[in-house]
DNA sequence: TGTTAGCACTCTAATCAAAAGAGTGCTAAC
DNA sequence: GTTAGCACTCTTTTGATTAGAGTGCTAACA
């Protein structure tokens, strides 16, 4: 029995995954009857649902029930029913500039933001670097004990760290260091930061092995980028508020796999689309997720820019029947808005 | 009707307290009767109980129903009646070291640890520079339009942020400017930071006033700490295995003052105690959290040191059944293990 | 006078049956 | 090919009954 969908059976099957995406009932043949635009008896429609249920795209909890889409009838769906709707969000700009001063408050704010508008959890993951080059490497003395490394990354992303010194060291040896390791270190991946290099930069910086051993530690672990990813989640709660996920095990697995990061590991196997309309917008359904405690949600995951190769990515999590239009559609608006802001910033 | 807690009463109270905290049941009369080292009739323990009542140490739900302990009664229990157990959470250290890199990485698995020692919803603060005093910054050029700006406070706490250059910038001029914040600013705290000071400062630097007016505002910016605290929580789903927290209402409001990291705030009001010994531990029960979503709740919280005058904080939500001897017991091993993996690394 | 046994009473939680409601599948007529 | 009609199925709601736990009070006891 293969996907024959006539336009009749195409109009039938949209009329009940809307109808369920608004209600999260069963949808019943004389629902769909009495739907907009449709002029077909009840008992036709039972016929043609038969039919649908055949093909897969529909199943009945149970015997005298109405009907509930697939994840097959989703997919269907987002593929190809579904209508965008715009201009709806445009106002989010002025919400986020207010006091968008830090890369952090802003992402948070982003979270927020969506959440609340959509009614749906968000989790926003902190730019991740792709391609991971040295652009600059700074050590400074803090007092006698401390030495401040400061690597920062393309894209002008920073990170820092604190070394404790066992030994005395003069300004004159770090600035050398500084020297040597700039105009080894610069420009290179981690891929390109072999032996050789290694050595050499050893080999410049003789009596200093300990720092410099603490230094090039720091650096690898900065270009492997392998800590636990930063994460901004909104909106937990409103998964309550939809009775399929509402129940206390499932909503507890979800939760879990929330607070653990467990969906931004997932993102990390995937390249980011460079597409700039689209914004690397992706859509996930049940088991698409492929996370268990998930089997029952969607997620619809989006990319912005903050730099050249310089990525992170929010994802919206909904029940199966959540409002993709809407959700694609803020997503979109809010994508735009942060390339948008990055951009201004980082001219 | 005041409080004539003779020893009976006392040790009945005790028993109840108890047997509450383990069952989470109203407890009867019978059950106290047969409690171990009480010999007492449960008719007898009904009229103790009846008095217990007058004296709103313990309440019936209904009628019919055994008694349940008033926040007055759990009061009690912390102030007086606890019973510390130590020695059984001597192995978290060695948990905790295997890969405490990195400072966020080290209490997210500090509050990963409480979370699953204690089955209760732990929070961590990272740590808030209470004397905020300047110790060093630093200006340095990543290219030509972006300059980074560095901030070291009291305690080695880092804060960075790149300045957009409108317009070209020497060398020699970030080396003066370098130099002449340093020596006005070095040492200030916020308060002392006043303008005077920065009058001097722009003085001193002519030609630069836009990217001066920047550095400051990062200063004062980071030395405000206004931001949102940066907060790491584990274990939220505890909370739904306690039923009188399971609830979908007073669960969803929960997680939303978590999420909003309202507690958080509320701890900023309170001055940590500086006694080494007892790590600073508080007992909030019900409505003494001051929030109302938190009123079936208690709450208990402690200090870490990473630095004087750099304190951070650790509270555990659970129901306000909450077995507070083993709660408080796990709290001071754990702030003891920080305190002493902060001392290594500060020196 | 304090303690205890006994019993009537109260309230909740569990169980079960019956009824209501929604929706289907099938048949027969159009 | 479409539709009206109806018997049938399954779930959900409702109400009533019952079992259980615990109390308060009275009266007896040491």
């Amino acid at each position: 029995m293969e996907d024959k969908l006539d336009d009749r059976k195409l109009k039938i099957l949209k009329a009940i995954i809307r109808t369920y995406l608004d209600t999260g009932e069963p949808v019943g043949s004389r629902t769909i009857s009495k739907y907009a635009g449709l002029n077909i008896s009840s008992a036709t429609i039972r016929n043609e649902m038969s039919d649908l249920e055949d093909m897969e795209y529909i199943i009945q909890p149970h015997t005298s029930a109405g009907r509930i889409p697939t994840d097959k009838a989703y997919r269907l769906y987002v593929d190809t029913m579904m209508v965008e709707r715009d201009s709806e969000y445009k106002d989010l700009k002025a919400k986020l500039e207010e006091k968008a001063g830090k890369l952090d408050t802003l992402l948070k704010q982003a979270a927020d933001l969506l959440a609340s508008t959509t009614n749906y959890t968000t989790i926003v993951s902190a730019p991740r670097v792709v391609t991971k080059k040295v652009k600059f490497i700074q050590l400074t003395k803090v007092d006698n004990d401390h030495l401040l490394t400061i690597v920062v990354l393309d894209g002008n992303i920073i990170r820092n760290n604190i070394i404790v010194l066992d030994e005395e060291i003069s300004d004159e040896d770090i600035a050398k260091l500084n020297f040597v390791m700039n105009t080894a270190l610069n420009g290179l991946s981690a891929d390109e930061m072999n032996i050789n290099v290694i050595q050499a930069v050893k080999a410049q910086s003789k009596g200093m092995s300990t720092i410099v051993d603490a230094v090039l530690d720091i650096i690898a672990s900065v270009l492997q980028d392998n800590g636990d990813p930063e994460v901004y989640t909104s909106g937990t709660t409103n998964m309550l508020k939809y009775p399929e996920l509402a129940d206390k095990e499932k909503f507890t697995s979800l939760l879990d796999t929330i607070e653990q990061n467990k969906l931004v590991t997932e993102w990390r196997e995937e390249i980011p689309s460079d597409d700039e309309e689209s914004h690397g917008i992706q859509v996930y359904i049940g088991d698409e997720t492929r996370l268990d405690s998930m089997k029952d949600c969607s997620m619809v995951t989006a990319t912005y820019r903050i730099h050249e190769g310089v990525y992170g990515r929010v994802g919206i999590v909904g029940p199966k029947r959540m409002d993709y239009d809407k959700v694609v559609s803020a997503l979109k608006s809010m994508m735009s808005e942060l390339d948008d802001i990055f951009k201004e910033k980082g001219e």
